[in-house]
DNA sequence: AACTATTTATAAGA
DNA sequence: TTCTTATAAATAGTT
């Protein structure tokens, strides 16, 4: 569009070069708007003269959104990358993937929970049900486990106490005795109180199914376990 | 440029904009690509559709390395520079941060799926169960609520489809009678099955809960649905 | 997707 | 650079 043909060719004369550069650079960002204005179109243009100078054109100045539009794009259709500039996308593409699993775990941790169910499907409301009761009914498991395990702990503790504590008493008796003996002969008696400790809590005896679960039907598990186990027990349970 | 004068305003028409959208869409790649080569200069185009289409067009076909010295010439120009380090750093604790909430998603996950519960403790045991108990029921509610949908819709389809059914097969009577008529002038007869069809599912009366949710008491619930349906039913399940 | 009447862009000249 | 102008290119409306 000149009064002449032009070859698409680097045009070698630099005055003309530099000239040509100023009208068509004119020119492409004018379109640019154009386009983006006529057809709602998100433009991006970035323009380095051979100096290096920068010009730059984008639909309502929003270089930087776009920009981050099109990496966005097109880190999705692409694949991999190594170069030095690549290395960076594909940490960048590594960085897309740790998000995007975390908001998948994030979205399954809410089901979990009971959120969001209306996003399921029956279908997947039944599998989530399935799976969380298999789940309630290991953690239970284990739960009783340890509780069982605590007992009998304190069962054993329980009793090597009470031996000792029977045994304490026997050598006290002695001892008094010789006192007695010596006060006899001494004429003195510093007596102490010497009757055996009673224990608080005599523990119930306990039956439990072969694999360790004890029952737990319909009602609050949480009431349950607190309701079951003496005070004890209960500040035992804080690990 | 054409037959017509064109203002800088949004086409309207979208049958116009998109057709004006593909034409000067080109003409800009066009020559963005000239003054890419009769310059010298190195250009950056990206352009999305309204319908977010991606077109581009980049000196070299080298987009990253532009969008970078783009980066680089505009962060410097704003003297918001960051440097090279300070920013693989920065992004590097980002994705540090993610990897880490990730981990802990990840075992928390594992937990409420009743895997590696030795880890936890009584106490932390307890919460859990008392969570997925809780979860349970709100999942359980959710799906009956689903499921009684699905079945008051069909009860409305089957009472329609059976009304249709017994209109139909009203007209089919007259129609025999009417033909009948014509079998005695004309000594003729057409005959046709006009019984109605009998539906193969008449549904059982159902009663619901105030809430919808109907009980579970113990059993494996994922039978137990199966169980109270009839197989038609089930296939309905699969969303 | 073509066609073509016009408008627009711009090469060369001043 | 900028303006002018002849001409090439782009494209709006039409088929």
């Amino acid at each position: 569009m000149g009064r002449g043909r032009v070859q698409l060719k680097r045009i070698e004369n630099k005055i003309n070069r530099q000239v040509t550069f100023s009208k068509r650079r004119t020119g492409l960002l004018k379109k640019a708007h154009e386009i983006s204005v006529l057809c709602d179109a998100e433009v991006a243009l970035i323009v380095f003269s051979t100096k290096g100078k920068l010009f730059e054109y984008s639909t309502d100045s929003c270089m930087e959104k776009i920009l981050e539009r099109y990496e966005r794009y097109s880190y999705a259709e692409r694949q991999l990358v190594v170069t030095d500039a690549e290395q960076t996308g594909c940490w960048s593409l590594e960085h897309a993937k740790l998000k995007a699993r975390l908001e998948v775990l994030q979205r399954n941790q809410r089901h979990y929970v009971g959120e969001d169910l209306d996003s399921l499907s029956l279908r997947e409301l039944q599998n989530l049900e399935q799976q969380l009761d298999s789940a309630l009914k290991l953690i239970r498991s284990r739960k009783n486990q340890l509780m069982f395990e605590s007992i009998s702990e304190l069962q054993k503790k329980d009793k090597a106490l009470q031996e000792q504590n029977n045994l304490l008493a026997k050598k006290v008796k002695e001892k008094e005795k010789g006192l007695a003996q010596e006060a006899q002969w001494e004429g003195q008696n510093f007596g102490q109180d010497t009757s055996p400790v009673a224990l608080p809590h005599p523990m119930p005896p306990l039956t439990i199914n072969s694999n360790g679960v004890a029952d737990h039907e319909g009602n609050p598990p949480q009431h349950r376990a607190n309701a079951l186990l003496p005070p004890w027990m209960l500040r035992h349970l804080n690990e």
